[in-house]
RNA sequence: GCGGACGUGGCGAAACCGGUAGACGCACGAGACUUAAAAUCUUGCGGCUGAAAGGCUGUGCGGGUUCGAGUCCCGCCGUCCGCACCA
């Protein structure tokens, strides 16, 4: 550097600068991308948001990770796409208009504007001229389009089911939306109804939805594993027992169990109480009719399962042995037994099943162990009160004795399945699913209408292909609870399509979840009019390579989105059968909580922090009454520990508010949003700016750090290329500070020379690049380079400028450090050797004494052995 | 109950295949500049010990394998998440 003092640069002004370069990136339309871009595809997409009204900190920290990918991938020469859109249908629209009315609508649309206009402020790299919004007749006429080539396929069917009823929002939950027995939404207790329902046939593909997951490398462990479960299959036998002196449809008991090697255990049967059989028992038996019903006030709820007590009713009726017809087994209806699950009806075994030992050993049925433990001798083996699910040989079985559970179960399949009874086998092996299929109809206003029409004399008709959209009405009342459309007499009384008679249209409106399961696959072609999708731009663009979004969605949305993929496909919207290669969920972002004195919540905002000595005291900035600072919990409006988004962006600037979010913690895991945080990020924002301009300004220079600095630059370089392809942005940050330091410790010697002192700021540059892009195109310009940083290609990494001449290795005596030996890289181990053993500190710790071994990893550590 | 993840300074964390534990940042302490503050800079920062060089010790606890363990194995303890009467 010369020695006439630079002049201090001036501050980089995030709010001058950032709006800048969003409206030239926008005047340029560089983040759109075309179809028939020739170069290799990279499809990068977060999760899109619902309008609420806002975006929080945790959309900031969901599309900052997504928009490095993004701008990282378009520097490595890929035709990126990255789409962005609304969630836009959903229960949050109706409850405005019936809270202040307003349009749903109006109200939907506003909350776009306002957000889109902060993920803009944000400078994320969106292909905006593909931006949807699934309330969009545009949009959900095609989704209506699927509906009914579903429906064609069979892959949509309507049934009359028990339902779970949100009695607060008025509408159907599927099993996914319920929780501990509540609505997701509305936290009401949910209640059983029986409705006529539309379902997708989402178990039709439950094996293929099972088997794939171990095809999806690049998901995240937790999610396949939260998905096998929740889809829960396994392998079992469907027994027929038949009914002792009955005939007729109710003449047998179908079992469903996964134990058949534990059947000479039997006890009893029990059926559910929603059992065909109990009914009809209950028809005669007025006690019985009695206890159904106190079974079904029950009903799920966590609590009540927790504490229930098994209750059964032995119904009279006797069930023959399928193994020995002599043998005669009591039946009970049980409070315990499922009707959705399997046959509804389980044969209790108690010595090996804990539920069946409570309930014989409440109703003095007795248990018989037929496996016995390996270790454990088969004589003295007896069950009290805790059943053993185990492993282990069969005893008291007949033909099954000394056999394990594993040939025993093969051994009573075999057998039963060749016996045939009234032209049947006694039994069949059978792999059964926990998954349910997906109940779609919701009887709410704010959803994508179900396209069809109920005829007297026709039944359910499709809507003609050429009437669709089947658009929802403008002009509606919330005035009374429950759902407008089924009072808009004009918009449901309509001809039948099929036979012109009067007819009325169906009322219910899909699940947003639906909606949200193909948004992916319409991004690629978007201003489609006459078709969903494109199958060109599908099959080009699918699956995502990278989705990013929060672990909430680990069961509901993914595996819906698996399923509608494959149903796209089994109707020929789509090639490609999972939506997703990629999945990234990423953590919450959560913040302090603050309490006043009398115990009331305080916003951030209104706190004033002091830490003097260490220990931080927390003050109201108003009134400087002492707050206490309370647990670390994720943001939320009811606990007031929320950031707005939009002050962050007024006060320090995008830029900052995204290098926070990706620095410091692993994006996987929660981030502690402080403003001690934020305020080191601003800081770091004006060391770049202050590095890059004083770069910049370097004119001579010797050049006697040149080398050093060309190193940390290609050091840095190679590590950030790495850790951003695997998601690391934690350590991105780190590396990028690394580097900032040598540029700075380079600069401050003097002795750099120009060129090397522009190039380790051009890479700083473009190192910032992807998660602070305004400031890197101000530092871009800032050195005189051409065009924006936004679309110049990734730095090559010169990876002569990696290896090193010469390695400091640590020296170990017994595993302990006592000494560091530089060696030349080239060295080999007998060298590296002889160059250890004369170093001065070794020998002087080796006090005379010669190893008994050396060990030398070759450039990592020397051990020594005496 | 079943399944999964995790446990490292005051804090967020890093440590790739078993090879220098604590990179990088935040906070904090001392100092420089300043009338003062902010900003910036220098410096210290796991614990014990020492003037320093250094020594000892240290990754939830107890064992083990290894020349060498935060990392692998066995057994505990704790925290978080998911599922849950699924036969």
């Amino acid at each position: 550097m010369t020695s006439s003092p630079t002049p201090a640069p001036e501050r980089y002004n995030a709010k001058d600068a950032e709006p800048r370069w969003q409206e030239a990136w926008a005047a340029q339309g560089i983040y759109a991308t075309r179809n028939d871009d020739e170069r290799p595809k990279y499809y990068v997409l977060e999760m899109f948001p619902y309008p609420s009204g806002r975006i929080h900190m945790g959309h900031v920290r969901n599309y900052a990770m997504g928009d490095v990918v993004a701008r990282y991938k378009r520097a490595k020469g890929f035709a990126v796409l990255h789409p962005m859109g609304w969630d836009a249908f959903g229960l949050p629209a109706e409850n405005a208009a019936m809270e202040r009315k307003v349009n749903p609508r109006e109200w939907t649309y506003a909350n776009i504007a306002t957000m889109r206009g902060q993920l803009q402020s944000m400078g994320l790299s969106l292909d905006w001229s593909r931006e949807i919004a699934t309330c969009d007749p545009d949009y959900y006429k095609h989704q209506q389009r699927m509906f009914l080539d579903f429906l064609a396929k069979g892959l949509v069917t309507r049934r009359t089911a028990k339902v779970n009823w949100d009695p607060v929002d008025h509408t159907v939950l599927a099993n996914e939306q319920v929780i501990d027995g509540r609505g997701w939404r509305s936290g009401a207790l949910v209640e059983q109804r029986e409705l006529t329902q539309w379902f997708f046939k989402i178990t039709d593909f439950a094996q293929d939805l099972y088997d794939a997951l171990d095809g999806l490398e690049r998901w995240p462990e937790k999610v396949r594993v939260m998905q096998k479960n929740w889809i829960g299959r396994s392998e079992g036998l469907e027994v027929r027992f038949a009914l002792d002196g009955a005939s007729g449809d109710a003449s047998e008991v179908k079992v469903y169990t996964t134990r058949p090697d534990t059947l000479f255990g039997a006890k009893f049967l029990a059926i559910a109480a929603d059992h065909p059989i109990a009914a009809s028992v209950a028809a005669t038996r007025p006690e019985l009719q009695t206890f159904i019903e106190e079974c079904r006030r029950t009903g799920t709820a966590q609590a009540a399962i927790d504490t229930a007590e098994k209750l059964g009713f032995d119904t009279g009726l006797r069930a023959r042995h399928p193994l020995d017809p002599s043998w005669l087994l009591p039946v009970y209806v049980a409070n315990f037994v499922l009707m959705e699950y399997g046959t509804g009806a389980v044969f209790g075994c108690p010595a090996h099943d804990q539920r069946d030992l409570d309930f014989s050993n409440k109703y003095g049925l007795g248990n018989t162990p037929v496996v016995c433990p390996e270790d454990l001798d088969a004589a003295s083996f007896v069950i009290t009160d805790t059943a053993y699910d185990g492993d282990g040989r069969m005893i008291n079985s007949s033909f099954l004795d000394d056999m394990t559970t594993d040939e025993a179960f093969h051994a009573v399949a075999n057998r039963l399945e060749g016996e045939i009874l009234d032209g049947e086998p006694v039994a069949q092996r059978k792999v059964q699913f926990r998954l349910r299929d997906w109940g779609v109809s919701r009887q709410r206003y704010w959803g994508c209408p179900i396209p069809i029409i109920h005829c007297e004399a026709c039944g359910p008709v499709p809507v003609p292909v050429s009437d669709l959209p089947v658009k929802l009405p403008d002009e509606v009342s919330f005035d009374t609870p429950g759902n407008p459309l089924e009072r808009d007499h004009a918009w449901r009384n309509v001809p039948c399509p099929q036979c012109g008679a009067p007819a009325r249209r169906e009322t219910d409106t899909m699940d947003t979840f639906v909606d949200s399961s193909w948004y992916y696959a319409r991004f690629t072609a978007p201003w489609l009019t006459d078709a969903p999708t494109d199958r060109a731009a599908v099959d080009h663009w699918l699956a995502v390579d990278q989705y990013i979004g929060g672990i909430e969605h680990a069961i509901l949305h993914l595996l819906y989105a698996r399923f509608f993929t494959r149903a796209m496909q089994a109707t020929g919207w789509s090639g490609v059968s999972e939506p997703f290669a990629g999945l990234f969920t990423q953590g919450m972002v959560v913040h302090e909580t603050y309490k006043d004195q009398a115990g009331a919540w305080v916003q951030p905002a209104d706190i004033r922090i002091t830490a003097e000595g260490g220990e931080r005291q927390a003050f109201h900035v108003k009134t400087d009454a002492p707050i206490s600072i309370g647990s670390i919990e994720k943001m939320s409006k009811s606990k007031k520990n929320v950031v707005d988004p939009d002050d962050i962006i007024a006060s320090y600037g995008a830029d900052t508010a995204r290098w926070f979010m990706l620095s410091d913690s692993p994006p996987e895991r929660d981030v502690i949003w402080t403003e001690d945080g934020v305020q080191g990020a601003a800081r770091f924002v004006q060391r770049v700016w202050r590095l890059v301009s004083l770069a910049a300004g370097v004119s001579t220079g010797e050049g006697a750090t040149d080398a050093v600095l060309r190193k940390a630059a290609h050091k840095a370089l190679a590590a950030v290329e790495e850790d951003v392809e695997r998601l690391r942005f934690n350590r991105c940050v780190a590396h990028i500070y690394t580097l900032s330091n040598a540029l700075d410790e380079a600069l401050r010697a003097g002795s750099v020379s120009r060129s090397a002192a522009m190039e380790a700021a051009g890479i700083l540059t473009q190192l910032v690049a992807p998660m602070m892009p305004h400031l890197a195109e101000e530092c871009w310009s800032a050195l005189g380079r051409e065009g924006l940083v936004a679309q110049a290609a990734w730095p090559a990494v010169d990876r002569a400028l990696l290896v090193e001449d010469e390695i400091t290795l640590p020296v170990q005596l017994n595993g302990k450090k006592r000494a560091d030996v530089t060696v030349p890289r080239t060295a080999d181990t007998a060298t590296v050797e002889a160059l250890v053993l004369a170093d001065e500190a070794v020998r002087k710790a080796l006090e005379g004494r010669s190893p008994r071994k050396v060990i030398v990893v070759p450039g990592r550590i020397v051990n020594l052995v005496v």
